[in-house]
RNA sequence: GGGCGCGUAGCUCAGUGGAAGAGCACUCGCCUUACAAGCGAGUGGUCGCAGGUUCGAACCCUGCCGCGCCCA
């Protein structure tokens, strides 16, 4: 025990020597119902952890700790999410790299130095397998120092079950998963309009959506009508004029119903374009009626569908007007104005277009500034378009009302939290897109025959055994066929695409729990207990997770969600990235200390959002190195004889308040109600040692001994032991640093702690904190210190509490420096007490 | 536009039908043999606003105002 406790190198001593002992090793009991498992959130590596990871994830480690002292084996796995765009981001803006897929394999190919500065140098372009193995390094580098940090914070994670999103046993789960889908007609791939982000060309899926305000302005255009009358339009996307398809206003609206089964032709591209009706037009909208383009919104897809209209594609993949005129684009004019368009932009191509229309004095009026809400990819920054394209997707439509019963049937915490999943449920409007145009994914273990043209032949894909998983159709060759017929006709070709990030994290239970790998530990394991995460990602991790293990096994992932919230900055704004650098995780442990980091976590509720603020870290700086002084101060004290026994009544009160702090502390930390469970216990610890310990110090200090010194020794030390255990969760350096100046086993590995027996008087604590209040007002109001002589202390008061206070008026005496305490009855009046001080 | 949450002391927040609370900050004190990185005491509130229910409302109901988030 030192003479100076401090809260300083506590976290390298123990989180070394947790380690060494494997105090966290997870050991199958071979029972379900003694295990508690965890899907932890396997964080995004391709950034840095930021104070948020550090408050959810202390929230998920506290009823970890709690559960494993309930006596639970905890099963408690780390996953990196490391698989996807952001990673090959991140290696694109740290190496000034750029994935090539027609470029070749350089076995030589030394990764770059990081980038300095953006625009530092010019941007390498390198092979796909170059790039994807400088993904795989710079992420394992990025894992290196998240587990740093997360063992600092001291998460009691096994690391001996770390798992990767992009490992092989990822994959290999995911791909099977895959399979399996599709075999079950769940999975299946389609020709078919979808979101698509120009600058990083891919198609993106409904959860990744955003809307933004975005400028821009309508332009009245006129179609020509049969005898040449101007019909007017308002569209914002002039561009996609030569894509019009149709113009379509609502079935009642008066004003078109002359046009309506007719035709009018296209300004400058002089196409014949139907007129036709359709209710989703919105007669207050602009003209009222729309041009349908292929395609400008959902709207336009949905006429497409519903209307069975052609199809005039302009804008390719890269966001630019494509080379070759759409069908039904004859007139040389036309076609003419269309060679000036090719090529551009989207931007580029409005400029051109209403230029166009100036002159050929289709534009009427001038575009008319506005600002709308416009789809984005939520990593985007250029507006979706809609390309029609092959993708895979898995079913989710279809499953709707199952999915809402899984909802109903997982424990929300907080409950309101559900809400948010019945509203996306609900308001699904297609199937899961899962396929992705990128490199560092999980592919699709899918190879297709190439007919005699050399076309692959997408309605009957090859597919390799489950026992050859994982495979990459684009390195390994399809069974019965020999590597040289790659890309020939009569040959194969692999699916170039990979699997979106979630179609792979959807699995995280399945993956950490053993699926289809080791039956034993996932029965032991799965369904889990618990799924913590952030609520802004209800609507991607877990309803996916939901859905994959509906799919999979018609079964919840998990009994319990726990939902945290997001760390503000002090203007109540969702704490920026910018902002979140400025004070790393690493800064603020080393600066205030594991345990005071995690205290002020501890302080934010399920689901609430909570400010970040250094305040509550001093204060839970403050409570750790009390814990260790109140600690030191105990066991300061020689243990009390085998006989010894809490007689006195303030030693009896103050165990049987304890006992309630810890029926309380249970019952909420069983609901995962953290907070409240710190609160409690926390106020019951200033107790102890702001009034509990002062008021027995005397008595326990006694070297004559005797029961009642025994009685306080014994109670002091019986209070630390639960103090500690019930600390433990929270401030789990602190703990056990003191724990273990008096256990040689780990205090997060001893039972937590049970009421007692104890049977106290509850009036006790109170009126002894009363008292010693009063005459601590005294020598305060009279500016002395705490030692200051009383002569005198009258209480005044109904009889049965004088009988209370009588019971410990030697300690009161004591703590007080009392002289004469008098006890006065008077069973009219309230309880009052009058000190008289010695003189100075 | 729909849904969810929030509004209590200068700040951060507890309290969900029975006497308005804690910590921080601030003020005034105290070397007190665990802790001066400590301890004691004090100042501070129209519980967003307006109605209603009730013997009694911060709490339940209705409406409104403000903030945030989710979804269209």
């Amino acid at each position: 025990m030192p003479d100076r406790p401090s809260l300083d190198g506590l976290d390298a001593k123990w989180a070394d020597r947790w380690e060494r002992a494997g105090v966290y090793r997870f050991h199958a009991p071979g029972d379900r119902a003694a295990v508690f498992s965890i899907d932890t959130p396997p964080p995004t590596v391709s950034g840095s952890l930021h104070v948020g990871h550090v408050f959810s994830y202390t929230h998920t480690d506290i009823i970890a700790r709690f559960q494993r002292m309930r006596g639970k084996h905890v099963f408690y796995p780390m996953g990196w999410d490391d698989n996807g765009l952001p990673t090959e981001r991140r290696v694109q803006n740290y190496y000034g790299v750029r994935c090539e897929p027609s470029k070749p394999y350089d076995p030589d190919f030394r990764a770059p130095e990081p980038v300095g500065k953006k625009g530092d140098r010019g941007v390498q372009s390198i092979s796909r397998r170059n790039f994807v193995e400088l993904c795989e390094q710079l992420t394992a580098q990025d894992e290196k120092a998240f587990e740093e940090t997360w063992r600092k914070l001291g998460l009691s994670v096994d690391w001996s079950m770390t798992y990767t999103t992009i490992g092989r046993h990822a994959q290999r789960v995911s791909q099977t998963s895959f399979l399996r889908l599709l075999r079950a007609g769940e999975a299946y791939q389609a020709e078919a309009p979808v979101l698509w982000d120009v600058g990083f060309r891919t198609a993106v899926a409904q959860a990744e959506l955003e809307d933004r305000d975005h400028a821009g302005a309508w332009h009245r255009v006129a179609f020509h009508g049969p005898g040449g009358q101007p019909i007017h339009i308002e569209t914002t996307r002039p561009e996609l004029i030569p894509a019009c398809v149709a113009l379509i206003a609502h079935p009642d609206d008066e004003r078109y119903q002359g046009l309506f089964g007719g035709t009018v032709r296209s300004p400058i591209f002089g196409v014949e374009i139907p007129v036709l009706a359709h209710p989703a037009a919105e007669p207050e909208r602009g003209a009222g009626i729309a041009m349908c383009c292929t395609f400008g919104d959902l709207t336009d897809v949905q006429w497409w569908r519903e209307l069975k209209l052609p199809t005039r594609t302009v804008i390719g993949r890269d966001g630019r007007i494509l080379a070759d005129p759409p069908s039904g684009l004859d007139d040389p004019e036309g076609r003419k104005a269309y060679a000036e368009l090719a090529g551009a932009t989207v931007h580029t191509a409005r400029e051109r277009i209403v230029a166009m229309l100036r002159e050929s004095g289709d534009l009427d009026g001038e575009p008319r500034k506005t600002v709308r809400p416009v789809k984005f990819y939520e990593k985007g920054d250029k507006p979706l378009e809609i390309v029609s394209s092959r993708q895979w997707f898995i079913r989710s439509i279809a499953h709707q009302d199952v999915l809402l019963e899984r909802g109903a049937e997982l424990n929300w915490h907080p409950s309101y939290m559900k809400a948010r999943y019945d509203d996306w449920v609900r308001g699904l409007n297609g199937d899961w897109l899962i396929s992705r145009q990128r490199f560092f994914g999980v592919p699709f273990p899918v190879w297709y025959p190439l007919d005699e043209a050399g076309e692959p032949r997408y309605d009957a894909p090859i597919l390799p055994s489950e026992d050859a998983l994982p495979i990459d159709p684009s390195s390994d060759t399809p069974p019965g066929y020999a590597e040289d017929q790659r890309g020939r006709p009569g040959g194969f070709v692999g699916d170039p695409d990979v699997m979106d990030t979630w179609a792979t994290s959807s699995l995280t239970p399945q993956i950490a729990c053993g699926w289809e790998t080791d039956p034993e530990l996932y029965a032991q394991t799965f369904p889990m207990d618990m799924r913590p995460q952030a609520h802004d990602i209800i609507r991607t991790w877990l309803f996916a997770t939901v859905l994959r293990a509906e799919l999979d096994g018609h079964t919840l992932p998990w009994r319990h969600a726990t939902l945290s919230g997001w760390i503000l900055d002090p203007d109540r704004k969702k704490m920026s990235k910018s902002k979140g650098n400025v004070v790393t995780p690493i800064d603020l442990l080393e600066q205030f200390s594991p345990d005071a980091v995690r205290y002020w976590a501890a302080n934010g509720r399920p689901g609430t959002d909570t400010a970040f603020d250094q305040g509550q870290m001093k204060i839970g700086r403050r409570l750790a190195t009390k814990l260790l002084n109140a600690s030191k101060f105990v066991l300061g004290f020689p243990r009390p004889a085998g006989g010894a026994a809490c007689t006195e009544a303030l030693d009896r009160a103050m165990l049987a308040a304890l006992d309630d702090v810890v029926r309380q502390a249970t019952e909420a930390l069983e609901a995962f109600e953290y907070t409240s469970a710190l609160e409690r216990i926390e106020r019951f610890f200033w107790f102890f040692c702001d009034d509990y310990v002062e008021l027995v110090k005397q008595r326990a200090y006694d070297e004559a001994g005797g029961p009642a010194t025994e009685s306080a020794r014994l109670a002091l030390r019986t209070a630390l032991s639960t103090l500690l255990r019930l600390l433990a969760p929270f401030l789990p350096y602190s703990a056990e640093e003191a724990w273990s100046w008096w256990h040689d086993d780990s205090v997060h590995t001893s039972p937590w702690p049970t009421p007692g027996a104890a049977e106290g008087d509850a009036r006790v604590i109170s009126l002894a904190s009363s008292t010693i209040s009063a005459i601590r007002k005294a020598k305060s109001d009279a500016k002395r210190s705490m030692r200051a002589p009383v002569e005198s202390v009258r209480v005044v008061g109904p009889r049965g509490e004088l009988r209370t206070i009588e019971t410990i008026s030697g300690d009161l005496r004591a703590a007080g420096n009392v002289e004469s305490l008098e006890l006065t009855p008077d069973d009219d009046h309230e309880l009052r007490i009058e000190v008289s001080l010695a003189d100075a």
